[in-house]
DNA sequence: CGTTTTCCGGAAAGCGTTTGCCAGGACCCT
DNA sequence: AGGGTCCTGGCAAACGCTTTCCGGAAAACG
């Protein structure tokens, strides 16, 4: 029996074959073991089956739960899913880009927001232009400055009745605890907080603005440190929320009581933050779906199949116990 | 100029090139922004440069720090290090592993314990045969069934330090939390136990023995069923980190202080752990050694060099804040 | 200057698939 | 019974690269 029809067999190619003869093609691949070359496969025009996910860090939990919600949509359709962490790194994020093209990977997704450093946008550019060329389904699930179809959480309007919420719960100074600048995430949170809080007539102590790492550790420190300083606030926003996990320990540490001496808010809804004590007051960013529509998105690229794609998905307050009416405690920075 | 001059440019090969016409090469894939196909690399036999790793949960630190350590070298060798998160599933990770063979990995490395899972065991045989058998090395970095090149962390020694410690600490009366009963690493963890308390006259109460999930919340949720049925313990002895945190977290909940109250300790030395209030007690696995030396014995398998493999690596006690003497405070389950 | 050796580039086979094309046989119809 | 249709299955090209084998040119030698 010839190579051809086995091929066929194991497509179920709409070339005819008669069912014996599938049946005992069926039983040689059992009995050999046979499992089909990848390579070959891919190599003969057909596509590879794979899909890169460039995410920031694999060790987050936002790009955790995004990945997972892509693989809810991946795996069913085939796909093995290759998480690819930049750790943000430019180099290391540009590496994985070319060797997805090297390995003609059907589609990449980029999670992170892009990194912002001189040059490294345009070369990005040409490998995903390249990778497009050639057939690949490229989309963007953050702030980006590549034009290609992307998804993005709208936290501009969760933010927005995140500041309602403070200032309705009477805060009026605020300090600010952002990532590195060179995120657009974090860039574009910020703003929208400063255009929030500017909305409601209130302006940012510029001393009371630290941009960190987002990390949970360094909004800690930082933490810690505008206390030494003796900065005043009474409420401190974190653009995400492992840093204001880091800010709910830090404060405990200062004995400061969340959230009758100090409300303390997030972004993104983490899955660990509705366990933390208190739990979090924070904007909730529908990752699974995120990572889901960002899938559905590439499949419909590849099957050139229309699809209806939002291009922004809503992020909503969620109000929880890390935030509370200001001036009940005594002022932060007195123990 | 021909195409096999082109790839013997690319890969240096020792077929000598003259330098003008190596020249001319770069310069054209340079302005060509050529990348070539990796498939195509991969078929023509030579070596894909591709590496699987199977880890359980990619979200645990334990085998996030592993995997760094085995990116460490795999990156300088050129190879591209696929992480496969089977979530502790046989039938992904079979999948997973199944998917590598497509894929012609050059190798593979399975960093969880075995899932001792009736006929999995088997199955996962099967696979790793065929894979060695066209030219994969398989490499194990935790106690497994299968029988292959393997290393492991040579936790026993640690643990009956760690035994030692808590003995002369004065503490009599133990429990333990361990993770899946289907997990080797788990059982194996228990036994050491066991037969280190056995060597100072002490058996675990079978009531204080609690086979959860190898997490943190499950931890957390056993001690406190533990206190809650009064159960008496002076120490609790934890199968991993992830549990020792969330028994510290649980502790605090329940107003025991630790280790005034009750000791705590972990296994496995995770980076948060020294970070922890009171930073833990703990066993050292050197999860990043362990990457290392696990992607070595991989080259060299693949490169057929002999290679001085040691297979058990040191774990040692590491003596922090969360384990103190006995009976210098109230006794657990009073508040 | 002829011969041997060395150096370098080209031609072609092969890697394991997919797929378009073709042909043999079964079947149906007149 | 003969010719036309289907139904199957085989053949071979193509995918992009590596690598072996060859041959021509240049260099070295007597």
């Amino acid at each position: 029996m010839s190579i051809g029809t086995v091929s066929r067999v194991l497509n179920n190619s709409d070339h005819p074959v008669h069912p014996a003869t599938r049946e005992r093609v069926l039983a040689a691949i059992r009995a050999l073991d046979f499992e089909p070359n990848a390579l070959a496969r891919g190599l003969s025009g057909r596509r590879t089956q794979i899909l890169g996910v460039v995410v920031h860090d694999i060790t987050d939990d936002y790009f955790n739960e995004i990945v997972r919600g892509i693989d809810e949509v991946a795996r069913p359709a085939g796909y093995l899913v290759l998480v690819l962490s930049s750790y943000r790194d430019p180099e290391l994020e540009l590496d994985y880009v070319r060797r997805m093209r090297s390995q003609h990977a059907d589609g990449i997704i980029f999670v992170g927001g892009g990194l912002q450093v001189p040059g490294h946008v345009d070369r990005l550019r040409r490998q995903v232009e390249a990778i497009e060329a050639e057939g690949g389904a490229v989309v963007m699930l953050a702030p980006n400055d590549l034009p290609w179809p992307s998804i993005v959480p709208d936290t501009d309007a969760g933010i927005a009745e995140l500041v309602e919420h403070l200032v309705g719960l009477g805060h009026r100074s605020f300090a600010m605890l952002t990532g590195p600048d060179h995120l657009k995430t974090s860039v574009e949170r910020a703003a929208a907080f400063r255009s929030a809080l500017a909305r409601h007539g209130i302006a940012l102590d510029p001393r009371a603005v630290v941009s960190g790492g987002f990390e949970r550790l360094q909004a800690a420190e930082a933490l810690e440190r505008l206390v030494e300083q003796g900065v005043r606030f009474t409420a401190v926003v974190c653009l995400n929320d492992q840093m204001a996990v880091g800010c709910l320990q830090a404060a405990r540490r200062l004995g400061l009581r969340v959230p009758r001496d100090l409300s303390v808010t997030g972004i993104d809804d983490l899955p660990v933050t509705e366990l933390l004590d208190p739990p979090l007051t924070t904007v909730r960013v529908p990752m699974r779906e995120l990572g889901r529509r960002g899938m559905e998105l590439v499949l419909s690229r590849l099957e050139e199949r229309p699809f209806e794609a939002p291009t922004a998905l809503a992020c909503e307050l969620v109000v929880r116990g890390s935030t509370g009416r200001v001036g009940r405690g005594s002022r932060k920075g007195e123990r």
